[in-house]
DNA sequence: AAGCGTTATGGAACCGTTCCCATAACCATA
DNA sequence: TATGGTTATGGGAACGGTTCCATAACGCTT
């Protein structure tokens, strides 16, 4: 007999979902009917007598019964599944926020798929499609931007989405961020309150991200309130790390209009400056300020400790849940910016001498 | 007519999961059953004639089909899920934890279920039940260990398992973590040739977690290589600051064997650690040594540098589901603990003088 | 031309729920 | 007793796929 080349697929062996007690069972079980109980799964459980009421609770109890939710997501279409897309899930803003919306879908019944993109934008598409396959009821997204059209279409399809942290403007759905104009002008005046009056914010490349934009902005509003200050903007890709090393030694060689100082557009920023410093000199604030937006754990603890404007972060995550569970059940209420405001924190590295 | 009180039921707007094309009107469009897109979209793709298989494909783009993956998993049995249930979300290990565990799935085609406890055993106890309502095809757990029934039911059940960082004596599941033994020696060690000779292990409460009971008795273990030094272990909860402030005092204030380091059981509790030196003195490292298990982004960065081990996390989560999976695809294979080593990082908080 | 093994295809049952609709049981009213 | 209006219950289609099984179509032998 000729054996013939052929793949071996008989292995395939457990399945994925383990076989369970059905509705169906509890139903023979109980002597009633299925949609009985469906109906005491359900919200229509006052609708039964008391008889069966009982009868269906011993046999669930006796039966161990747990409704298959992907089953009842089927023909009653609600999966309870939000979808949250994040662009950076190791940064700690990210995962604050995370932290914030699982509370909160917990809270109401939902549970949290989490995508991570790494900044990627195939990566962002890929798992867009992914979630839409899974049919989540809403969507949180924390996008780069660049995928307006797919997001845009699932919008229309009628996918309830909020924007978290940036915003993108052909996006017409709500958002949950920061008051960046007023968190930047809390750390220019500040730093320009202080006596500094040479700031240089260092951004990551704007790229057209909102976030970014506003913050950059909002730093040139704000040093129009001092005359005499002088301030720069500089965008620093994190992927080379000694374009940030030069720009901060030439920044530090030029001359100035008074002290200097640095106003980080964000907490990964921060903590790349903050290696830069200590690679080179040891880490002092008496020359040159430093102000962070987004607050860190080690903050406080880097000696004088690094002032910052903290973002209500795990607020930011659980409002953008509300939200969504507020327009999945009123698809039509108006779209909505819900803006926060940052809170100040002075320590050391802003007290100028 | 009297007004009889009763809620308002009618509201219920948008449903949860949009209308979409099917697999039914692709067939229609391609004039094929239901069967042949089926096989199209699946593993029987080469079963077809060329001619199908390109009417398909051309319908599929037409009416930009896209496969409902709840749907597909009811009879198919595949929910390409997994659930993740962690302890600590905001704990920077299982930050790096999840990252390595998400990008894994996502090369595998699977998504994540991420739960958080927040340390609170019903909170896990009700995080498994959703997890198992949506047929999770696979279980990461960071568990408290008190649940140990449920976790024991479910994996009797045929859901594949895998315990990340902590280990349940009880659980005969596979396992990915640290090799604690050998990290705990390494930090000893390291202590015992810089000349500390009085070391105080500070630990969150044992209570019953593998990881720092492990870690507990390795210190023990190491602290045997040398003579005339003497060790002991203290665990606070975390939860009440000033036990850790008031430890370290005592600490201090007693005479000793010699030269005085702390040896912290994990990130957190470094983490504290520096935050009660900081409120005290200013942090300096020249009267008590410091080591830590656990990198943290700002130990290289806090004057004269925090010296740790590292823990490869992301390793350990993407071993996580590489376990998972390989169960998946044979039930039958012997249980597995995956133990990584940890590697020393030398900086100044332990250079003794 | 009949018989047989392969290959390509489709029909229909099925997965575990929900939901629409029909109907039985009951009470009140005419 | 007939009529009508509730209330409690069940039957079965539906959801969007997958899979089992039957069969048509096609060579290839004999």
């Amino acid at each position: 007999m000729p054996s013939s080349e052929m793949p071996d697929k008989s292995v395939r062996a457990t399945p994925g979902r383990a076989k369970r007690t059905t509705i169906h069972e509890v139903a023979k079980d109980a002597r009633v009917s299925k949609t009985s109980v469906s109906r005491y799964l359900g919200e229509e459980r006052k609708l039964l007598s008391d008889d069966l009421r009982e009868r269906i609770e011993a046999s669930i109890k006796r039966l161990g019964f747990k409704p298959d939710r992907i089953a009842s997501s089927m023909r009653g279409r609600r999966t309870r599944l939000i979808g949250m897309v994040v662009a950076d899930m190791l940064n700690p803003y990210t995962v604050a926020m995370m932290h914030g919306a699982e509370t909160a879908c917990r809270e109401q019944g939902y549970s949290l798929v989490v995508c991570n993109t790494d900044r990627d934008d195939e990566l962002e598409r890929r798992h867009l499609d992914v979630l839409r396959a899974y049919s989540v009821e809403g969507l949180i997204v924390n996008t780069q931007g660049r995928n307006v059209d797919m997001l845009q279409e699932l919008s229309n399809e009628g996918l309830p989405m909020v924007m978290v942290d940036r915003r993108v403007s052909e996006l017409n759905v709500d958002m949950v961020g920061l008051d960046n104009h007023h968190a930047v002008s809390l750390a220019t005046s500040h730093l320009l309150d202080q006596g500094y009056r040479d700031i240089l914010l260092i951004s990551e490349p704007i790229a057209g991200i909102s976030t970014r934009q506003e913050r950059s902005n909002g730093f040139q509003y704000a040093l129009q309130a001092c005359q005499d200050a002088h301030g720069d903007i500089i965008e620093v890709a994190l992927t080379t790390p000694d374009a940030l090393t030069e720009a901060l030694k030439h920044f530090m060689q030029r001359p100035g209009a008074g002290p200097k100082a640095l106003l980080s557009a964000n907490g990964v920023v921060t903590t790349h400056i903050c290696h830069v410093l200590r690679r080179h000199d040891s880490i002092s604030f008496d020359t040159l300020g430093l102000i962070g937006i987004d607050e860190l754990d080690w903050c406080a603890l880097l000696d004088p400790g690094i002032s910052t404007v903290a973002q209500p972060t795990q607020h930011i995550g659980q409002a953008a849940v509300d939200q969504l569970l507020a327009r999945l059940s009123m698809s039509t209420r108006p779209i909505q910016h819900q803006l926060f405001e940052g809170s100040l924190n002075i320590r050391g590295s802003t007290r100028a001498r």
